[in-house]
DNA sequence: CTGAAAGCGCTTACAG
DNA sequence: CTGAAAGCGCTTACAG
């Protein structure tokens, strides 16, 4: 094939000069369309092959007031089930013929109000938000009114109105207590309490159902407030274990403030799973290879992320469908720091 | 502040009517340009204001030939050290004006193939490149034949003319082998052999030339080839654990692997420091909160995704400027997996 | 099934 | 320091 001294510089002009055609017939074979004859389209493709014809998607965009990229803006970049999340949103938009528009926010609701502006300017198609703590829910307004087309991912906006897609965190944190309620404990701490973040609130109130469903009281010098962070955890087991009465099993918010609960504990020479029990939650990949190996509830971080990708090209499509709130269903994925393993170890007739 | 009825559907026309300018200085204001008087730039900004203005970049890009959005086209997101890397690059892009184009290859380069047109044709203003393993070098030419400047991070191209951001894997593992030797260790094993990724194989020579500057003899059965995974680590430590001839010492390619060394020698009851000592490489934020905390080569992932783009931004303004290549100090980061803290303990006065 | 024409909203010389 | 004019490369009714 020989390239063009212009390679690259070729528009539709010239492929409509090459093939002998007009250049809305090179714009209609460019788009596929079935209405050109495919002798003709074959020989537009050639010419455009031959010219090295790159599509200018900007000149596209201005005609059609959006664009074929799709914006994703994330609260936390460094906890990996955000980071799973995406790999599957941004696959399955690619798939689309979409490209991913992102932006860290890190929990940071100024610079999560710029980056909405930008992307905005950009004539996104659509955004997938992962909104960051404390976002005032007024922002789901302000998007529907700049007709941008989105679905809020994991935490809600609290608008009856916009798709969301997220998980059943009373459920999950629910599963993983009664875990460690069927294994006997009775002494069980949560950490990761924020009333300021509904999803915490959640999950606390699946913590405390638990226990109350299964009449054990709750004692609150075991509900530790932390941050979202592995250094976080770290710091609120080490609060629980200088406790005088200390519980005997925890109950983390989420993997990430369980692999720093999991550290500390091994600082402390003790063992989680022997000395005390560990539950996380949201079943990130680091969770198996963690020492031990974290008991936690898988979310479907990739499953949230593919489903939040179609839901919104849906939206895109179609912004008169029926809202979709769509809560994945957690399943429970057992290991050793709960100590599951022990207990049926001496349970069974071989146990040393 | 009210807003007009067609609120984002203003142009710089409308700006210029309501502000009793023309639409050229209109262009000015809104870039900033210091050729228009200050009352009437805040004259044209006030009426930009009330009429609820959005920019229109695809306008602007199509005009330019250019946008303002960088491509970031990364291998591996499943390995915290390019998320780390991401999010310095995204951060500092920002800063300057610039909006990031994502995409996760997965190490498929059929994949990268395809998105790095794509955000050619979205016009991106440059790139920044983590290569897919088994790239071929050829695409730096593509790339300059596109016109689009690029910076490639942590592998290279193999090519003398294209900007390159690094660490030195050859001192890092160095270090790391080193620390290993210093501690009295000369059985000393390498898990991550790949002779086809580059980076595999510097990391290998630094572990051999340290054995050899150190007089201590290779031993081939304990080079273990591996996939960049934790399961792919978990395996390999499991061979070198089954072997007669066990090495007391383990130095892994990255961090990833090193935590699956970690998992799978607490799965087999051993402890990493006292049993066999491990070291990784990257310093992902993860290392300091493995079980025991894992002593690793900082390689400065934040760093080098911050100057990656500020390379890359002094490219896109001088294409003619100096080609750059630059590898980052590694830095050694003790911690217990290699076992350092139990040897100063047993060398101390007060050792039990 | 194909062509001629208008226009998306900017920026950029150029003239004043 | 400001304005009039041209044009970036597409898409989309519309007419045939």
């Amino acid at each position: 094939m020989v390239l063009s001294a212009q390679d690259g510089k070729a528009t539709i002009m010239d492929i409509a000069r090459a093939a002998g055609v007009s250049k809305s017939t090179v714009s209609l074979v460019l788009n596929n369309s079935p209405l050109v004859k495919p002798l003709t389209a074959e020989k537009v493709k050639n010419a455009a092959e031959k010219l090295g014809y790159v599509y200018n998607r900007s000149a596209a965009s201005l005609r059609q007031g959006t664009s074929n990229v799709v914006a994703m803006v994330v609260n936390d970049l460094t906890n990996s089930f955000f980071v799973e999340l995406l790999i599957g949103a941004e696959r399955k938009l690619l798939e689309s013929g979409f490209i991913t528009l992102l932006s860290h926010t890190g929990e940071d609701i100024k610079l999560q109000a710029q980056v909405l502006s930008s992307m905005r300017e950009q004539k996104a198609a659509g955004l997938i938000l992962c909104p960051a703590l404390y976002t005032p829910p007024e922002l789901a307004i302000t998007l529907k009114k700049w007709g941008m087309p989105f679905v809020t991912v994991m935490r809600s906006l609290n608008d009856e109105e916009s798709d969301f897609i997220g998980c059943d965190n009373y459920q999950g944190i629910k599963l993983a207590t009664q875990h460690l309620v069927n294994l006997g404990h009775t002494d069980i701490a949560f950490i990761g309490r924020n009333r300021t973040n509904s999803v915490s609130v959640v999950r606390q109130d699946g913590y405390e159902d638990c226990l109350r469903e299964n009449n054990i009281r709750i004692h609150s010098p075991w509900i530790i407030a932390s941050k979202i962070s592995m250094q976080d955890g770290k710091v609120a087991i080490r609060r629980l274990l200088a406790l005088k009465k200390r519980p005997t099993a925890v109950v983390c918010y989420n993997d990430l403030i369980a692999i720093g609960v999991l550290n500390e504990i091994g600082e402390q020479g003790l063992t989680a799973g022997r000395d005390i029990a560990v539950v996380g939650s949201d079943g990130v990949a680091m969770a198996g290879f963690c020492n031990p190996p974290l008991t936690t509830v898988a979310l479907h971080s990739h499953k949230v992320g593919e489903l939040a990708s179609q839901i919104l090209l849906e939206r895109v499509k179609n912004p008169d469908a029926p809202v979709v709130k769509q809560l994945l269903k957690p399943e429970l994925i057992v290991r050793k720091s709960c100590g599951a393993d022990i207990q049926s170890k001496s349970l069974s007739p071989d146990a040393s």
